[in-house]
DNA sequence: TGTCCACAGGAAATACGGGGGT
DNA sequence: ACCCCCGTATTTCCTGTGGACA
């Protein structure tokens, strides 16, 4: 091909992708690669869209008193992941602070984000550099040390502090040190007015404290409950607004991705996500964001899902599920029972030099992989011939393969 | 109706491993 | 560096069970 013909082509390709292009800033479809400043205007608008309404409106009845002067008591939040608890707070903590310095009310907030567990000293540790107090430390100090520190550096403060506990159940180890400290020892040590807030996820996330920590503890309680359709309606018009160009989506998409997820989970990361790859998919096709890519889209993510799920899994949990899914291509698609599919468990147990896990943990393993719908399992009676369980895959073919292609790379086993 | 198959799945024992204390 | 402790993973042991078959 001559260069000029390769060139002319080129740039008609990349005009081609201009003219269709669907989307205008990424970086609106995803929430990591925001700065700060764009995401909280995000949030206003959608605030502003009277999503959470409810309990913004809680929340401020519950920090009211801090403008008069009064101290609140501590406060508990609990609802699924992506219901915006965090976002909510931190939105709302800001518009307190600025609340405060308007009337010159001394106000400090801090937001300690336990997203991955830690144990309690990891945790003070956080605390510690949030206020700081110290430097990280692997090891090599007491958790004495470390709360001695944090109340150091809180001594000549006598305003009011709200620390933002996200995540509390991820303090793995010595939870009741951790809130002994927070609850009991710290406000009587510090002169700040002292508002913890506890986010979780679980609502029988106190029930397994100290009973002197929780009757010491008094808590207000606010609900985050799952969005539903019309709250992410708005949520993703605002994104569509921000991300996308105008007529690049058809009438009813984004009802239908705010339909679709509100039923299967109310999540909005996850709706944002699934918005977002229909774009991609839409600019990658050259059309319109039609409802069918929104289909596609959400069984794309639907496929991912299982894919990293199987990835990320334990091994022997990986083996099962390969081990099951030959058996059953082995019975030309029939269900299979425990016996035949631990026989072929065991053979590839050889093949990986793992050790065979027993009979009784096997079956544990197969009501997992049951539990992550990855395959369907019932006990079943043959009468005179024993009772089984009789294990089956109802996942598309195409995804078995593959799983299982996945996993074998992942042992490296040759089939 | 009773028997008995072949495994399910509960409970308790035991092995394992990582982290803190000394 | 060493040991101990504790939470978790796995094993061991065992009882239970639905229904075909005689």
């Amino acid at each position: 091909m001559e260069p000029t013909n390769v060139r002319s082509n080129i740039v008609g390709q990349i005009q081609h992708m201009l003219d269709h292009t669907i989307i205008k800033n990424r970086r609106f479809l995803d929430d990591e690669q925001l700065i700060k400043a764009e995401q909280l205007a995000v949030l206003d608008e959608i605030f502003n869209a009277n999503v959470r309404n409810a309990e913004i409106h809680e929340l401020s009845s519950h920090f009211a008193p801090v403008l008069r002067n009064d101290h609140p008591v501590h406060l508990a939040i609990w609802g699924k992941t992506g219901t915006g608890k965090t976002l909510t707070m931190s939105y709302f903590l800001n518009l307190l602070a600025e609340m405060c310095s308007k009337k010159k009310v001394p106000m400090r907030y801090e937001h300690l984000d336990l997203s991955t567990p830690r144990p309690c000293f990891r945790a003070l540790n956080d605390l510690a550099c949030l206020l700081n107090a110290s430097k990280r430390y692997k090891k090599g100090i007491s958790l004495e040390e470390l709360m001695l520190r944090i109340e150091a550096s809180l001594t000549d403060y006598n305003g009011y502090l709200v620390l933002f506990i996200d995540e509390v159940d991820n303090i793995k180890r010595d939870k009741d040190t951790f809130m002994t400290f927070l609850v009991r020892r710290l406000p009587q040590r510090i002169p700040a007015k002292l508002i913890l807030v506890f986010v979780s996820n679980r609502l029988d996330w106190p029930d397994n404290l100290d009973p002197r920590v929780k009757s010491f503890l008094k808590l207000n309680e606010v609900i985050f409950k799952p969005y539903d359709a019309v709250d992410l309606q708005r949520i993703l018009s605002i994104r569509v607004e921000k991300a996308l160009r105008k007529n690049s989506i058809e009438t009813g998409v984004i009802e239908k991705v705010a339909a679709l997820s509100s039923r299967d989970h109310g999540d909005a990361r996850q709706a944002v996500a699934l918005l977002s790859r229909s774009a991609y998919l839409a600019e990658k096709a050259g059309t319109k964001i039609s409802l069918e890519l929104v289909d596609e889209a959400s069984s794309q993510i639907e496929h991912d899902k299982y894919i990293t799920m199987i990835r990320t899994a334990p091994p022997q949990l990986q083996i099962v599920m390969a081990a099951v899914i030959q058996t059953i291509r082995k019975k030309q698609d029939s269900p299979i029972d425990t016996s035949q599919a631990y026989a072929t468990y065991a053979v590839f147990c050889n093949k990986t030099s793992l050790r065979p896990l027993t009979r009784r943990a096997f079956t544990d393993m197969i009501n997992e992989l049951d539990m992550y719908s990855l395959l369907r399992s019932s006990v079943i009676s043959k009468g005179r011939y024993g009772r089984t369980r009789e294990i089956a895959i109802d996942l598309p073919q195409e995804l078995t393969d593959k799983i299982y292609e996945g996993i074998l790379l992942n042992f490296e086993i040759r089939s």
